[in-house]
DNA sequence: CAAAAACTTGACTACTTGGTCAAAATGCAG
DNA sequence: CTGCATTTTGACCAAGTAGTCAAGTTTTTG
């Protein structure tokens, strides 16, 4: 009976080989590369063949469609993606914990721009592939926090402020530096690359947004 | 020699006609219909023609090629877009120039949400098709009102704050809103089409934004 | 109104690209 | 080492799409 575990069972965990581990990772790594840079109809199967070094029926071995490695990989780093935002402490200082946040929404803009690349892309064209993630799983969490931030502004610990515009600007600014790199390096030359760009940025970032959410007395 | 100024010249204005100026419009705004949404690769000749009422090879009279009618689009798009920047007066109240600045963008974003989302889409891949505009003609653009932000913060009407990342702040918080739309629809349900929402949404980033700026005395 | 110019289109071509397939190569358990 | 399962690939196909072209239709002009 030890054998037949190899075979398909119904719900089995799909045992998955060495082989299949290396090649799976090297083909979602090729595509985030490439998806993040040309979109989904802008990518070919050949180009994260070739970048993953393989040939094109070797990939579709592994992923027998085109939107399989592209959904794999939206779902792979949605979550990892929304964990700061899981992470906003309702009994935390909220100036304390929104700091975090936005501090650490801005280090994950640096250091995955692609990730940030490949969910912009995709919510601007209608997010056909993830529309039932958003709702079923974003929306919830945002509300929850909402709700915290709302209760933060009650106790008058924050200046009166819409929760939800407040998260939303946190996105955009934060993530603006990965999606709209071009333009920021078109703006700003050289300094992008320079060290201690990305802790200036950091402290423009928070010192706008905080200074606006203060409470004032 | 009337007649001769009808055939081409050199560097004559090129004369257009009655029914060149009415199709190349139908297809330049269908065109930013079907390319803000699916993307330059995602979009078909097809489907524009569809769109402007005509048949691929009329359209390919006035446009032989699909680049150009981006092209064209994303120049058409990209000055009228940044016209609210360069009405920033450096004379005016500090305060009051950023208001206006940013409310112009929100309208802008609810009102010509394709236009954002063309350019947004734009950039994000890379800028290939306007990247000489963004040095030659955004940068300094961008530079000179920089260079007000700077000065007002020097004469202590503005809290210290670095201007570029203020103006990257501005454009990210109100773009956002046109870009992301369906993010935004998502998680606000179906406040985003009430009337008001344009305000509500002005008035906390507003709200944000200069309460993050005003000079603390 | 007649000729010229401008406009329109059905049919077609060349090329790209997602996906198939059968056969070969490799890995692995006994 | 042997035989079975897994992995790999060259050759191929069908669909989709940018762009052409020659032949027609409409508009403009003298």
């Amino acid at each position: 009976m030890a054998r037949a575990e190899s075979k398909k069972l119904k719900d089995a965990p799909e045992k998955t080989t060495r082989i299949q581990e290396i090649n799976r990772r090297l083909i979602l790594d090729a595509a985030l590369d490439v998806f993040s840079t040309y979109g989904f109809r802008g990518t070919t199967i050949d180009q994260i063949a070739e970048r993953a070094g393989m040939s094109k029926p070797n990939l579709l071995y592994y992923f027998p469609r085109k939107q399989n490695i592209y959904v794999t990989l939206l779902e792979e780093t949605l979550t990892e993606w929304l964990a700061p935002l899981a992470e906003i402490d309702a009994e935390g200082d909220p100036i304390e914990q929104l700091r975090k946040y936005i501090t650490l929404k801005i280090n994950m803009s640096e250091t995955h721009p692609e990730a940030s690349r490949l969910f912009a892309n995709e919510i601007l064209h209608g997010a056909p592939a993830i529309s039932d993630f958003l709702t079923k799983y974003l929306k919830p969490l945002v509300d929850e926090k909402a709700g915290v931030i709302r209760r933060w502004v009650g106790e008058g610990k924050l200046a009166p402020v819409d929760p939800y515009h407040l998260i939303f600007m946190i996105w955009a600014t934060t993530q603006h530096y990965a999606d709209f790199d071009v333009q920021v390096r078109a703006i700003m030359g050289s300094q992008v690359g320079r060290p201690g760009f990305k802790e200036q940025t950091a402290q423009a970032v928070l010192s706008i947004i905080l200074g606006g959410i203060k409470p004032r007395n």
